[in-house]
DNA sequence: TCTTCTGCTTGATCTAAATCAAGCTGATTT
DNA sequence: AAATCAGCTTGATTTAGATCAAGCAGAAGA
């Protein structure tokens, strides 16, 4: 398991973490199984782990006042998972995490990463990396809500995370996409007609 | 106008930047300023600059294959202005950076902030801390833009940010909320009368 | 001062997607 | 094997917000 974040480490930062280096990892990061429909957190609790996806499913989400789920991300293998809001802060968290598949983590707390950051330079620049791409991705997700129509919005779906339109409820990509699962089906019908 | 930045560095690293350290920062920010209408990035170019709003208000926006205008986000006093990614992976922005007002900007390239990284780390430290930030700033963002109403997008810029509503004409908080200029001004009036 | 813009408002109409409502199919339970 | 259930599809209807279109007021320029 431990080999799957060392590649995943070498793959992020283009580089070769030594042994050295990734003893202070093996250290930190310590082996969780959650089961399908298990939480790794709760609503109103405070996020302890910061989990990297060895394998599995997962999604985050909230609930509003109104009792409907917003999904604000999904998770499968070499993902990340957590609320850094409350990871960091040591605050109520307003999301869940869920297990949509059985999955293999490998998890760390707030104090473990402190320490890891300052024995590893290349965890410090895999967390800058990170953060960017978080950034980035989030930028566009935006733009894709704002801007596209639905079937857009599908067809921007299947051709970047066609991963996700076959491991999740067209329910949970539904909400995802800030569509009604009625709608996600018939825009799939029309699509695939075509 | 360093001393804006230096009161900033203050407040959001909950520290006291020395005289030593804050040289760094005078060595890496130059002045600058760019009049109303006037572009700090242009779509297709690389953004190089990191830019600092001293006084002023600009906007960051892309257009589409339909010629529409989307506004990823405004920035007032205080807030930073730059495309991340092109800024530091030196590839072609499909951004604008516009000013709203006439602008007085601190701006720094991207190899003096790499100088600035080494020499500074309360400079790392706001790193951190901002990246952090404006990324649970665009999950809100994307919350909001999913899942509220027309009416509940408006009070959510009215509560959480009243000085855009009186800075920025309507037309743009419009195309920022994802809504119609004509569909913000009805709002308004509806709320107005309440 | 007059006139041309630019941005905002208001009204009428249209439409994409939501909502409401059944029915279907394959999985899970008993 | 029958029964319950969860997820998906399909159809009918409704609606929030977009689009189209006209008019108005203050700013900017001639």
């Amino acid at each position: 398991m431990y080999e799957l974040l060392r590649a995943y480490l070498n793959k992020i930062t283009s580089s070769t973490v030594s042994d050295e280096e990734f003893q202070f990892f093996e250290a930190a990061y310590s082996e969780k199984k959650v089961k399908k429909k298990q939480f790794l957190l709760h609503e109103g609790s405070i996020c302890r782990y910061m989990a990297f996806i060895a394998k599995g499913a997962m999604r985050q989400y909230t609930i509003d006042d109104k009792g409907v789920e917003h999904i604000a991300r999904f998770g499968i293998e070499e993902w990340w998972m957590s609320d850094r809001e409350s990871f960091t802060s040591l605050t109520p968290s307003r999301y869940n995490i869920e297990a949509i598949e059985d999955c293999d983590l490998l998890v760390a707390t707030n104090e473990k990463l402190i320490l890891l950051r300052e024995q590893s330079p290349l965890f410090v620049k895999m967390g800058v990396i990170l953060d960017e791409k978080s950034y980035i991705a989030s930028q566009k997700r935006l733009d894709v809500t704002i801007s596209y129509t639905a079937e857009e919005k599908v067809i921007y779906m299947m051709e970047n995370h066609p991963q996700f339109m076959q491991r999740f409820p067209q329910s949970m990509l539904a909400s995802y996409l800030g569509l009604t699962p009625e709608t996600l089906s018939r825009v799939r019908k029309q699509l695939l007609q075509k």
